[in-house]
DNA sequence: AATTCGTGGCC
DNA sequence: TGGCCAAGAAT
């Protein structure tokens, strides 16, 4: 591991905040300026999700609501509608608890220092760290995957960034890095740095503002770097989706539990299988709905079954407008197109 | 500490 | 196609 003197510190800073000044992606729209409101909106759409993705997602969010009182007093279906797509929902619905910290028991009052942001719902060590730096000014490294990326490069740190632990390895080291008069824009340098000419594959590392303090692309190992460990891959699972219409042409849908892979939301009522013998000859001819979370890989088949006698507790016929109008995991749209294309 | 939690893009 | 990745947090 690299060890840099004051000087190099300094000269560090200044050759990356001068790069950022002329290069970084200010046009960023959760960057028109330094309200937390923003910053924090931002911060939780962006985790583990690309920039491009998220863009759209912003703009209709605020446009929806653009305080944080109206986050906190909004209902929670609209918040997720808005969050429709993006994934990991407990973020919608933890940024909407946050706001509601703020807005009601703190009477609009943000929490501005790092310890304070951390007891916010859906705020870990790095989401605390951005909203500290980029909208108060406080002086702490933002540590998320660009970070880990750059400065394992700059700095060959060579400890397993996928292991909670490695989190403090970096920090110490580059705790006295950050630049203490701009540290919020040195985070976010450091983010556009690590998307750019210091990205995951194909960095351009040779035409990169900081080229001379990468100490691993100085001994030809840049490849290497960051370290680390894979991840399992998804486990396979299958189910029948059971196609229920009343007489109104309504289709009948089921809650899931509260907790766990898509809490709350609806979907149609969803029955494992085996094995693909349990389906009938006509089944598999379909080609099931497939669908890929970060840990299991669902194959759908539709189904066609009578109206049951008795509804469940979690389940209810929604119109045509009732379902366009509620927030629906991706799967269930893909169901939803495989039923026009039967 | 290791798992769980979505989705889209890329090769 | 399958594997990997992308501004992580909660449990």
């Amino acid at each position: 591991m690299e060890d840099w003197n004051q000087q190099t510190i300094e000269s560090f800073r200044r050759d990356l905040l001068t790069w950022y000044d002329q290069e970084g992606r200010q046009h960023l729209p959760w960057r028109k300026n330094q309200d937390p409101y923003r910053v924090l909106v931002s911060e939780l759409m962006l985790q583990q999700t690309r920039v491009d993705t998220v863009i759209t997602y912003f703009n209709r969010f605020m446009d929806a609501l653009p305080t944080v009182l109206d986050l906190a007093k909004a209902p929670e279906e609209q918040v997720l509608k808005l969050w429709e797509g993006l994934g990991y929902y407990s973020r919608a619905r933890n940024l909407q608890k946050a706001a509601q910290v703020v807005a009601f028991e703190l009477k609009g009052k943000w929490p501005e220092s790092y310890d304070d942001l951390l007891t916010l719902p859906g705020v870990g060590p790095y989401t605390a760290a951005a909203v500290a730096s980029i909208a108060f000014g406080e002086v702490v490294p933002a540590i998320d995957g660009n970070f880990f990326r750059v400065f394992s490069r700059l700095l060959k740190i060579d400890d397993d960034i996928a292991k909670p632990k490695t989190r403090r390895v970096f920090y110490d080291a580059v705790a006295p890095i950050v630049d203490p008069k701009r540290p919020g824009d040195f985070n976010q340098a450091i983010m556009d740095l690590g998307t750019s000419y210091m990205k995951t594959k194909d960095p351009d590392t040779l035409h990169s503002p900081v080229l001379k303090y990468n100490a691993a692309y100085r001994d030809g190992v840049e490849e290497e770097y960051p370290v680390k460990s894979k991840k399992k891959k998804p486990v396979s699972q299958m189910y029948e989706a059971l196609v229920v219409y009343n007489e109104n042409g309504d289709l009948l849908y089921e809650q899931r539990p509260d907790s766990g892979l898509l809490a709350g939301f609806w979907t149609l009522p969803l029955r494992p299988i085996d094995s693909v013998e349990q389906l009938d000859g006509e089944q598999l001819t379909i080609k099931p709905v497939s669908h890929i979370f970060s840990h299991r890989k669902w194959s759908i088949w539709p189904v066609s079954v009578e109206t049951p006698d008795e509804l469940a507790k979690n389940q209810r016929f929604f119109t045509e407008e009732e379902q366009q109008a509620l927030a629906l995991p991706k799967v269930q749209h893909k169901i939803l197109q495989a039923l026009k294309e039967l």
